[in-house]
DNA sequence: CGCAACGATGCAAGGAGTGTATTGATGTTC
DNA sequence: GAACATCAATACACTCCTTGCATCGTTGCG
């Protein structure tokens, strides 16, 4: 693994193009830059400049590293301000964890009504998976989880926040649309498909898989992503189509339709999303008390009437 | 600055809470490892964790610096791995730039297109304002940016994408929608605006700053927001009204409507919101050159007939 | 071809980091 | 309250790493 101080060495160098001046402006000679630059290709196995004593390019490699250098720099800066900040005493700090489909509904709405209600709390957001959270939840790392029901772990208490339902999401001249009323999923069978990444959703991207076996059908996978109005732009492109929660209709481009899953036998009690909140019942932290009871309303089902 | 090395500490001292297994994981003893949380305690003039011989707990800034080490070791590992998978001569990797609204419109047309036509080609996708791009073009850590006009750079050529204007996004009940014809700047004047972040969208808060000046109407910005769908979110939740490129109305949720600012003196000239799309003409790589072609389309404004 | 510029390499010195051994503090049990 | 086990902190010795100075080798330019 490579250190933050050759990071910053090339960076200085890639900017630079020049060993010499990069040297100056790190406050250091030549030789020992060299040598940086030389230990971080080993590391990465990969040559990150071409260069003779007259010319310094950059590789193919080097162009790459170059962003993530300089958006990994800008993080560990960010981190040491944000850590000093909380530690010189400011309003306390929460850190929410959520899933990549609650940041596209709970989230908004916290986010609003804390900025509302509680301008003082500082909020560290990650986005995080399920298993994750709850993992931060144990651990202490995250204050309040936005994730679906998982088994329960000791000393972590939750509460429905939210129910849901997945539908189809169609472009506007799909076959499949027909007058309005509820697709047999069967009917999607092989059908290109607009899936969740394993990554970043993998609650909904096993759970579009179940509903597709347990209709017998199968799902064609062509393209994924871990947003659903990515999933939906694909959709409106007429690339395939996807199933989304009820609640991201409103999200949609105009160009793409919904339809609800025929409700055939074992369709119904599988088709079910549900999001809670979550915490650690010895977080002792006010600031997180008074975030819960924000969110301190009845499960609800959305999607249009 | 700290090192990754001590960030790995802290992580496994924080999910162990016990210094003793930490080290044992890390395959250390616990002495230095000791030392390293102390010396990352000094590097940050924050306690990390609260110990006895008994105990060990995170601190508030211990808990916020957990999340962060965690995401910037996984950046760290991620691009070791990025930069290793071009270097052994993967298909040719380039890099687009993309402004926070072209990740909303024209980045998704790209990403369909190239993955259609250029299966083997990887895209190495950062968000960047405009002038950030323009920097990575001249100095090649960005091969393509999609970018609003600005100032050219010796050896950076650009050609027109998109052009759009800004319309006015509104609580579906507001008393500002009249009869549906264009509204007046002027009528804007004291309302709660949603208004785009600074750090990430500083030509669009600029663009309205300066729409209602010109209209002699006062801005009263009571949220920020990156992102066109979190700003429109707000607007439906009935926190106020905000300005959007008219190309972001098929992402509106069904609790907003559109009108077109009324083209007064200085308005019309104003508003106005163009993409281009730029290279450095020097860039030899191939791939970039077909992906240009891909976007070789003329000029075309976007929104409803 | 000669020359200047500049990255790479060799060497020596100082600094940094580790492990072993020990100390000091903390909870628990009796 | 005393004894004890546990465990983080500290001291010491040793090894390795990093730096700067000096020099070499290569590259473009005139």
């Amino acid at each position: 693994m490579f250190t933050l101080i050759q990071l910053e060495s090339f960076v200085a160098v890639a900017e630079e193009l020049h060993f010499g001046a990069a040297a100056e402006r790190l406050n250091m000679t030549q030789p020992p830059l060299s040598r940086q630059i030389q230990l971080l290709e080993r590391e990465l196995g990969s040559q990150l400049f071409d260069r003779t004593s007259r010319k310094v390019e950059l590789t193919d490699a080097g162009r790459t590293l170059l962003p993530s250098a300089r958006q990994i720099l800008d993080m560990a800066i960010k981190t040491e301000l944000d850590v000093r900040r909380v530690s010189l005493g400011e309003a306390g700090a929460v850190t929410v964890g959520y899933t990549a489909i609650a940041g596209q509904s709970a989230l908004p709405k916290l986010l609003r009504r804390a900025a509302d209600e509680q301008p003082g709390v500082s909020l560290i957001l990650r986005e995080l998976v399920s298993t994750d959270q709850m993992d931060g939840l144990v651990k202490g790392a995250v204050d309040i989880g936005l994730l679906r029901p998982i088994v329960a772990r000791p000393g972590i208490v939750s509460r429905p926040l939210m129910r849901d339902r997945l539908v189809i999401a169609l472009p506007a001249d799909s076959d499949l649309a027909g007058d309005g009323g509820p697709v047999a999923l069967r009917a999607l069978d092989g059908r290109p498909l607009m899936m969740y990444s394993t990554a970043e959703a993998r609650y909904f991207h096993d759970l579009v898989l179940r509903l597709f076996a347990s209709a017998g059908a199968h799902a064609n996978i062509t393209q994924y992503a871990s947003q659903v109005p990515a999933l939906l732009a694909f959709v409106e492109a007429g690339l395939g189509l996807t199933l989304v929660p009820a609640s991201a209709q409103g999200l949609a481009p105009s160009g793409v339709q919904f339809r609800e899953l025929e409700p055939s036998r074992g369709i119904k009690d599988l088709n079910r999303v549900d999001l809670e909140v979550a915490w650690n019942e010895n977080n002792t932290n006010p600031a997180v008390r008074r975030l819960l009871d924000l969110l301190d309303t009845p499960p609800e089902d959305e999607g249009p009437a």
